[in-house]
DNA sequence: GCGCGTCGTAAATCATAGCC
DNA sequence: GGGCTATGATTTACGACGCG
């Protein structure tokens, strides 16, 4: 019963945005490898475990960021110059 | 540090990236009819004869590889739901 | 070699969440 | 609340590669 229940409510729930985090955390991955966004099997199971997502949500966000990005490099510049700051600075201390 | 490198750089990142053929047909979405059809196709059975992918081609006003393709595609979507289906069902 | 299989993806499109 | 854009998911179409 718990699991129909669960079933049916899954079927019917809205999607949601990923949480603050979760991009976070696929934002890093992406712009820390812009020459070649393209994780692994196993990279995207460990960004999954990460993000609290699915393997598959893992690929669909990838497959959308590498169109949209490539389909309007200007808009995500800020974006990119945060990212590649943050991980400059990360990979310092 | 590094000298310069990957991120950053105002040059076009994209460039290395792979890119599809010129040649690539337009993705057509398909109408209600001609999916509803080839959903009932595959319910009957999920791989096709050579023979009735003709015929639904040729019904369905599609290329025979278009079906084709429909089909790979509809089972790989088949897969999906069923591993979806058993990892949440396993936890 | 051919022909059809899967796998991973590009690109377009769909659906709607969420902001102003 | 209503329009509008951002975002996650789904749908066509292939290239790469495998197998019989």
């Amino acid at each position: 019963v718990m699991i129909l229940r669960s079933r049916f409510l899954d079927a019917r729930r809205k999607r949601r945005n990923f949480s603050k985090q979760a991009t976070e955390v696929l934002n890093e991955y992406f712009y820390s490898h812009l020459s070649n966004p393209y994780p692994s099997e196993e990279a995207k199971e460990e960004l999954a475990k990460q993000c609290g997502i699915t393997v598959s949500q893992v690929s669909n966000w990838f497959g959308n960021k590498r169109i949209r990005y490539k389909k309007n490099i200007g808009k995500f510049q800020e974006e990119a110059n945060l990212y590649a700051m943050k991980t400059a600075l990360g990979a310092r201390q | 540090h590094k000298e310069e490198k990957p991120e950053l750089d105002p040059n076009n990142p994209v460039a290395n990236w792979i890119h599809a053929r010129s040649t690539r047909k337009k993705r057509c979405p398909y109408t209600k009819y001609q999916t509803l059809e080839l959903e009932k196709e595959f319910l009957f059975n999920m791989y096709l004869t050579r023979d009735r992918r003709y015929e639904v081609a040729r019904v369905l006003n599609l290329t025979e590889r278009q079906v084709k393709i429909w089909f790979q595609n509809r089972r790989m979507k088949m897969k999906k739901m069923n591993k979806e289906k058993t990892d949440s069902k396993e936890q």
